[in-house]
DNA sequence: CTGAAAGCGCTTACAG
DNA sequence: CTGAAAGCGCTTACAG
């Protein structure tokens, strides 16, 4: 931040006070379009650039939202990211953000972080926050609001929006039993504890509903520390029920490593195993083959954060959301009752 | 930003100047340890957040780095930019992100917005900005480090890290010659004309100094509106050489996609077409088959992008770096000289 | 239509 | 070791 021309120095050149020159540049009504003109042109020509710094300290806000994700270059992240970034610039809002890993300390240092730089509001994805820590930073006043949250929130002032978890396991569980399949297996993630849990119990009680016991689904998760793609291989790889037909996978990322996985096995997808995933990844149409997968609404998720977040920042009430899923049959299952593709 | 603790509130309450509190707080030397003990209890008890703006205000400078991004979904960008963010997160400096489309106006923009926010260095992606539009914002006197830029730069202060896009297109162009293919096909990318024509002309120019002949190598590219993905899909369909056997595609995504549009087509690869990519994503070793491409070192990229901009914030001279790319074989490209896999 | 003054919340010489 | 004062670059009542 080196030294730059201020408003003072354009009132200098133009011979009025820097207060008019305040005024000229925000188009203030009341000013003599002559000396409006003048001071534009100056500010122009000597290069100046406003001082947000400065405009926010004096008019409390930033006109900047925070956002606190888990990982940069997931691709379902970067879609819902990409859902707040819209509404931020239609908004002429910028983007402060921050990464934290699946874990409670990291998250809460970057929303404290967050609320330092005065942010008008803050998003924070895939949090494993404890009510705890929640109490804690929500004795600083700056608006906030969790997407897809491991945990239930139990605030008063912050607000959530979630996909709905178990309406997407019974998706899975509802297309796979239709289809025929009598055993199962659920490939799961440790790094998402709540979620997880939703789905896979949702998947569950589904197939029971369809008349499946329970003795024939198998469930594995896969270790917190390891890529979600890299885990679907391994889980694929070691999965040793000659049973299983069908398996349902926490998320795109993991289904389509469970497909190269199955592939360097040797089994066949969809004809010996279907796969059903969960995201709807841009990718997942592109695979091979093509993921069956219980879809996100991921730029309206993103969208919808914004807006709850906009009406707590205006001081008003608003409820949580909850998106609901859809399931998009591809190629990746098949019936096993007349041999057919889906 | 509404009305918070202040360090005049934790003053008020201990008996001493603001002065105090704020030498306090920020470890002061000369400081009796009562009093800094004492003050540092009621600030946690207060609830006090110290306000980085005007921190920033006062010294200068803000501790945050800007970026401007051409997509947030993408998965290649997303992995730069977990490369910056790694160092930034290592100096305790925050990240203020902006899109813009691969467009020189809406880049343009973002860095006035940047440098407006005072950030203390700005690293632009991907850029497409002319001569004309770097000298604009060369008047103001952030210092900006370009990755891959889509033109040279011309430009005194600000540097460029790129990956050398020529010899990537040499890499690719070797490894396909010492396999046997005699007639080849590029697809290109429209989004991106400064490193498309790089890539085209390294693969041109090695195929014929291997001995093939340039009217055995067609070129087509996809259009500047679609994701790269799906305009791979669309170039595989419309690919109508038969004698083609080798294609180099500009990036992973659009080899990606042409996978998927060969096999619509019934072609196998790599039996009857070998494949090879540019990027080497996260993806790419999982897809069916495993993509042969041209590595960029993603996270070198954004680091060694930071490493440039701080030597700059501190004044002092650097150079351009120059990453160099390397070829990753895998399955998608194949001999055809015995008939054997690579 | 325009200016002088106060103030946003800090930090940091300058004195003591 | 501590305080009074100035100042970072703006905006905005309050007067005129």
């Amino acid at each position: 931040m080196a030294r730059r021309v201020s408003i003072m120095d354009i009132a200098a050149r133009a011979g009025v006070s820097h207060t008019t020159v305040s005024r000229a540049l925000r188009g203030h009504t009341r000013i003599s379009a002559v000396v409006r003109y003048r001071i534009a042109a100056l500010a122009d020509e000597m290069g100046y650039v406003p001082n947000a710094i400065a405009q926010s300290l004096k008019q409390q806000h930033t006109s900047t939202i925070g956002v606190v994700v888990s990982d940069m270059a997931d691709p379902f992240w970067g879609e819902v990211v990409k859902g707040i970034d819209d509404v931020c610039a239609a908004n002429d809002q910028s983007l402060l953000l921050h990464t934290a890993a699946h874990d409670a300390a990291q998250q809460l240092k970057a929303i404290q972080r967050l609320q330092q730089r005065r942010v008008d509001g803050i998003i924070v994805v895939d949090s494993q926050l404890e009510p705890r820590d929640v109490r804690q930073i929500e004795q600083d006043a700056t608006p906030t609001v969790f997407i897809n949250s491991q945990r239930t929130l139990e605030s008063t002032s912050f607000r959530s929006v979630t996909i709905d978890n178990y309406a997407g396991g019974e998706l899975a569980a509802h297309h796979l039993a239709t289809l025929g399949h009598q055993t199962y297996a659920y490939f799961g993630s440790h790094k998402r504890p709540g979620s997880n849990l939703q789905r896979v119990t949702g998947f569950i009680d589904t197939l029971v509903t369809h008349g499946i016991e329970r003795s024939k689904i198998f469930r594995t998760e896969c270790d917190a520390d390891i890529a979600d793609i890299e885990g679907g291989y391994t889980m694929a790889q070691a999965l040793h029920e000659p049973d299983v037909t069908a398996v349902f996978c926490y998320n795109d990322a993991i289904a389509l490593g469970a497909l190269a996985g199955f592939r360097a096995k040797g089994i066949a997808v969809p004809h010996q195993i279907s796969i059903v995933g969960f995201d709807d990844l841009a990718m997942s149409r592109y695979s091979w083959p093509p993921l069956t997968t219980v879809a996100q609404p991921k730029a309206l998720l993103g969208q919808t954060a914004m807006h709850i977040l906009a009406t707590l920042i205006d001081g008003h009430a608003v409820l949580d959301a909850v998106l609901v899923p859809t399931l998009i049959a591809r190629d990746s299952s098949m019936s096993l009752l007349k041999g057919l593709r889906t």
